[in-house]
DNA sequence: CTGAAAGCGCTTACAG
DNA sequence: CTGAAAGCGCTTACAG
């Protein structure tokens, strides 16, 4: 039962050959439907017909130290416990259909993972690498010469063909939201990764804040991992302070942020929105049940995964890229939290 | 930029074997730390030496070939959309270590990966394999030799190790609370995936139901995807029946789906928990902070997969296992949907 | 259209 | 302790 998985009964080319009567280069023609004009009909037959006997399935191994290339493309992401991103994966797992298995390079929750890690997984011989919100230091480290696209990476165009989205819009509008509300003093809760998505969210917000009238003071901004529990205790920790300065609403990197802060407001008795207004990015599936419910900055997961994975595709198939850059739209999402 | 991944500037051992003036079995020996009494001192730094000035790494590709085996360990599991997947992930990689290479076999939410598409996956040469919430017949198609271990496969103990929650203690946690609460009919959202552990849920909370004296009547039964949208739908079709027979309890199988009677319940103006109580498994993150907070079944999904993965790295190293079946245990939170 | 052969990069008995 | 050599399973020019 535990003998080395794949060890047993393994069908090679070799039986399927001398089955079908046929040359392991003919088995290998067929196997990988390039007869065209290569293999009579008489001997595809003969080789389909051993294949389902046999049961045969070409090993991944061997094909790829052949070609040189393996049918694996990785997906490098800093933070796969956030919802968010499995709606990521999904889309790019849509895109890449069958023929590439997925692999993911997962950290631990926050942790960017380390190029020298990933180098590691690039001796697997991937078909292509696929990095989500990624940081300049990360590619700079890396250098990978093959096909490569970022995902959610503004800034960083100059690397690789990207998908990114466009959060400033959606940070715009919040601002203008809270604005229109009536608020004047604003804090923000950021998140410690040093992502560039997180800086442009924050960027864009405090740019628009700043041109409505809002004012968010340096010592309002704090940091912290994306976990509910960390922002809870964040927020804990700052909350006697700002409410003294009079700040009425906070602004979160991640709705999982703005989920920390909602869960220690009620335990505090502040309420929302009558005295704190709260608000996120990402407008995850739990933002509409919260309590009370989240006004948060929608992202198109899907789209995103989706678009990366074509992209990527047309890269790995040799095809030169029609738009090498896009750009998703975001949507403020307005709910109770924000009154 | 783009040319085939790792394709270019490849270092080979045979590389690091000309620049060492040794030959290449020597290379891999030291490269793999099988030194032993095999390699002179002198040679070990002299390779070493060459190592790090080529930057070579042992290419993946070759070393499982010629041993048979790769270093990837491919987990698959029919719901990563779910945040509960997500720690059961960082629990597995935690314990894997960073030998071997975690690859995530994803399905589209609410899919069962079909045992066809796996052991595509295993002509990769997995040097293990690890299925979280299999079905028998998924088990049954897949009949592979090897480092194999279940996660949340109860009653399935016998197709391989496995680590499994108690989640029946739960479940009659769940329903003794209830009866101690006054409920008398209750309802039950399940989850249409034939998957062990939903059904486990299930049976045990009919069964403690019963000798509590609250009455579930079959058709108070529904079932949904894993989904919050899906969940509030068949809710919404299913209440008015509900509310005319009595019904003041609905039990969730998984968090996800009492999110979505929590959101329609609102719609509906279903005021919770007075009118309908509502409760769920797995006691995700946001069941803290939802509108109101979730009653909850608490299942340790970090350490099932953390147990999961020390004992497939038992296997894969040869090791026996000294308790192939492990049970971690679950327990009921109450919060504000039951009152 | 077909097959013998080289080669992908590595590991592992084997002989020395 | 060391290296030449075989072999892992496949793919791809190449010669026919």
């Amino acid at each position: 039962m535990h003998r080395a998985l794949g060890r047993t009964q393994r069908v090679t080319a070799a039986m399927v050959a001398s089955l079908a009567g046929v040359s392991t280069a003919t088995v290998s023609l067929v196997a990988n439907g390039k007869t065209q004009g290569r293999v009579s009909e008489d001997n595809i037959s003969r080789v389909r017909q051993a294949i389902a006997e046999l049961g045969y399935v070409v090993d991944g191994i061997g094909s790829s130290l052949a070609k040189g290339v393996s049918s694996i493309v990785i997906l490098v992401a800093p933070d796969i416990s956030n919802p968010f991103f499995a709606k990521v994966i999904a889309g790019v797992r849509e895109s890449l259909g069958s023929e590439y298995q997925l692999l993911l390079s997962v950290t631990d929750a926050g942790e960017f993972p380390r190029a020298e890690d990933v180098r590691k997984l690039l001796a697997l011989r991937p078909a292509g690498l696929l990095v989500d919100a990624p940081n300049a230091s990360f590619l700079e480290d890396l250098s990978v010469a093959g096909p490569l696209v970022l995902l959610d990476a503004p800034g960083l165009e100059a690397y690789a063909p990207s998908v990114n989205l466009d959060v400033a819009h959606g940070a715009r509008e919040l601002a203008a939201h809270l604005a229109a509300s009536g608020h004047k003093r604003v804090a923000y809760v950021d998140s410690v990764t040093g992502t560039a998505t997180f800086e442009v969210r924050r960027a864009a917000f405090l740019d628009e804040a700043n041109s409505c009238g809002i004012s968010v003071a340096d010592a309002h901004i704090i940091s912290t991992t994306i976990d509910v529990g960390a922002a809870a205790a964040a927020f804990a920790a700052a909350w006697p302070d700002w409410q003294r300065a009079g700040v009425t609403a906070v602004v979160c990197g991640t709705d999982t942020h703005a989920y920390g802060v909602l869960q220690e407001a009620r335990v505090a008795g502040v309420r929302i929105p009558e005295e704190l207004a709260v608000a996120g990015f990402d407008d995850l599936p739990y933002s509409a049940t919260s309590n009370p419910s989240l006004t948060s900055v929608h992202l198109p997961a899907t789209p995103l995964g989706l678009k990366a994975g074509e992209q990527l595709r047309g890269l790995m198939e040799g095809r030169e890229l029609e738009q090498p850059q896009l750009t998703l739209e975001s949507s403020l999402v307005v709910r109770g939290s924000t009154g």
